[in-house]
RNA sequence: CGGGGUGUGGCGCAGUUGGCUAGCGCAUCUGGUUUGGGACCAGAGGGUCCUGUGUUCGAGUCACAGUACCCCGACCA
């Protein structure tokens, strides 16, 4: 058992497990490298999907579903895809337990031993692919735009709290298409959605580029990413879009019929991102005193606490909250009253912070007295005083002001810690206190490993919307010539 | 899989060279007073000390084995 670490200089790690547990997100499972997401956690996670989805839904996509379990001969298919996920397969191997001969609770029954193993899905390419040859067979039939919403399961050796779990919620889209043009422009399309949801919504800063050979998806000609950077420094893949190009439709012998009335196999692509982004959320925005949500995903915008030494006091308080909350639902904004008559209210204040409350109104006697309720945000922790008319447009206004202010600190931050370097041992100093370093890389696989093996740090991202660097210069490791710079950083 | 750490009421911990009925804080329950930043007083309930084996007159404490979790690595679209 862990001790709790209050302090993110403390220790960075803990600070974050313990703060995903205390904030009533997520609970350690019984079950090795699993986590239970409480109803909390799980909440801001629908707002995350329910905002993806209908974005994904405006690029023509649609939902669909494919099994959990996946034949092992599927596997055998891919070979470079099957390479990056062998090593981390969870295999059913019999469908019947039984009573233990000797007398001690349930065994496994030998005699129902599966003739062919399932593998849990790691990803779902194998099985749908397998799948959408069978929904393909002219040009008419493309594309084919599908996404699921799914858990996956992958054995990690190491296990985190939301950023690397055994089992895991995401969503997986996998898109068929007559032509490259259109299957790299859907890819580039889709990592646009993430990078705006990001932005936008998570308040997430976060850098487009394209992953080196050594960091792409197994399996991909090209992998589009996007990396948010944490408050200690490291990088954090928070999403990625891939163009997978002929490699699966020749590996699971998709065809179509071109308008030529020729054979051709169909092109692809596949994007994802998972509850990994509770994760990024909690690490980009966090502070001591617990969460900060965006308000575009907090599933309480708004917390009215009153403060009452009489029955009537309170009763004239909640009557005035209720108009206020009436007011604010009315424009969108989810409320809660916390009337709880057993918790004093700088118990509230702190457990509200503490679950990331984007705004929190309190009201007591001398408020109600004056027509006045007091503001806290939770972002900037500033308390204010305003005047109860109006009270609603001020809110609204305010919550605007706070996804942007909770943006544009990460941004500052991610700014503070970015910068170029050209000097190898500057550059192995600098990597482990937690920069994004913009160096020269001679773009060979090698350098990149060579690199990785000295200071553990990796390419992020060949950055193609900001930090875009295309200069000539030396690659930092070899001295070989390079015409652009890429982003090293040491990543979760 | 390697290194380190920790397993004691729901949570966080203390427990001396092995010794008597295993303690403390928080939480819970009851009663009362309180309520503008994590309330106070009084009382009550709640524990196979992770599991097994061993050493011993006697084990929470020592030894060995197992197991779970946490941290650091290795690994990781």
């Amino acid at each position: 058992m862990a001790k709790e670490v209050t302090s993110r200089s403390e220790n960075y790690s803990q600070w974050y497990n313990d703060l995903a547990l205390k904030a009533d997100l997520a609970e350690q499972s019984a079950v090795r490298g699993c986590m239970v997401i409480k109803p909390y956690g799980y909440a801001i996670w629908e707002k995350m999907q329910s905002v993806l989805d209908s974005e994904f839904k405006k690029t023509g996509v649609q939902n669909a579903y494919f099994p959990l379990f996946i034949p092992k001969s599927f596997f055998s298919r891919e070979a470079e895809h099957v390479a990056g996920f062998a090593k981390e397969c969870a295999v059913v191997t019999h469908h019947r337990l039984m009573n233990d001969p000797d007398g001690n609770g349930v065994v496994v029954d030998p005699e129902a031993r599966l003739e062919e193993e399932l593998i849990v899905r790691p990803t779902s390419e194998t099985i749908i692919w397998n799948t959408y040859k069978n929904w393909i067979t002219s040009w008419r039939d493309l594309p084919i735009l599908c996404n699921q919403w799914c858990n996956v399961v992958r054995w990690e050796m190491r296990t985190r709290l939301f950023l690397r779990t055994a089992e895991f919620l995401w969503q997986e889209g996998h898109t068929a298409h007559a032509t490259a043009e259109e299957a790299e422009a859907k890819a580039n399309e889709m990592v646009k959605v993430y990078a705006d949801f990001a932005r936008n919504v998570m308040a997430l800063p976060v850098i487009v580029g394209h992953k080196s050979p050594n960091e792409r998806f197994a399996g991909a000609i090209d992998t589009l990413t996007i990396e948010a950077m944490m408050q200690d420094g490291k990088a954090l893949q928070a999403g990625t879009s891939h163009f997978l190009g002929q490699n699966f439709a020749k590996s699971f012998d998709v065809t179509f019929t071109n308008k030529e009335g020729k054979q051709e196999y169909v092109w692809a692509t596949s994007w994802g991102v998972s509850t990994r982004l509770m994760g990024a959320l909690i690490m980009a925005h966090g502070d001591d005193n617990g969460l900060v949500l965006p308000p575009k995903l907090a599933p309480i915008q708004v917390v009215m606490v009153p403060i009452f030494k009489t029955d009537d006091e309170h009763d004239a308080i909640i009557a005035k909250f209720g108009a206020i909350k009436a007011a604010l639902e009315a424009k969108g904004v989810s409320v809660k009253i916390d009337d709880r008559d057993t918790l004093r209210p700088g118990f509230k204040f702190a457990e509200w912070e503490l679950k990331g409350v984007p705004v929190r109104l309190a009201m007591g006697g001398r408020d109600l007295a004056a027509g006045t309720v007091e503001v806290a945000r939770r972002d900037t922790l500033e308390k204010s005083t305003e005047n109860t008319e109006g009270i609603d447009a001020y809110i609204v206004e305010l919550l605007e002001k706070i996804q942007q202010n909770i943006y544009d600190k990460a941004l500052a931050h991610r700014e503070a810690n970015v910068e170029k370097c050209d000097n190898w041992e500057e550059f192995k100093e600098k990597i482990q206190t937690g920069k994004f370093l913009l160096c020269h890389w001679d773009g060979t696989t090698e350098t990149e490993q060579a690199i990785k093996d000295a200071t553990k740090a990796t390419i992020r991202c060949i950055p193609v919307d900001s930090y875009v660097c295309e200069e000539e210069g030396k690659c930092i490791f070899t001295g070989k010539p390079s015409h652009r710079r890429v982003v090293f950083a040491i990543s979760y």
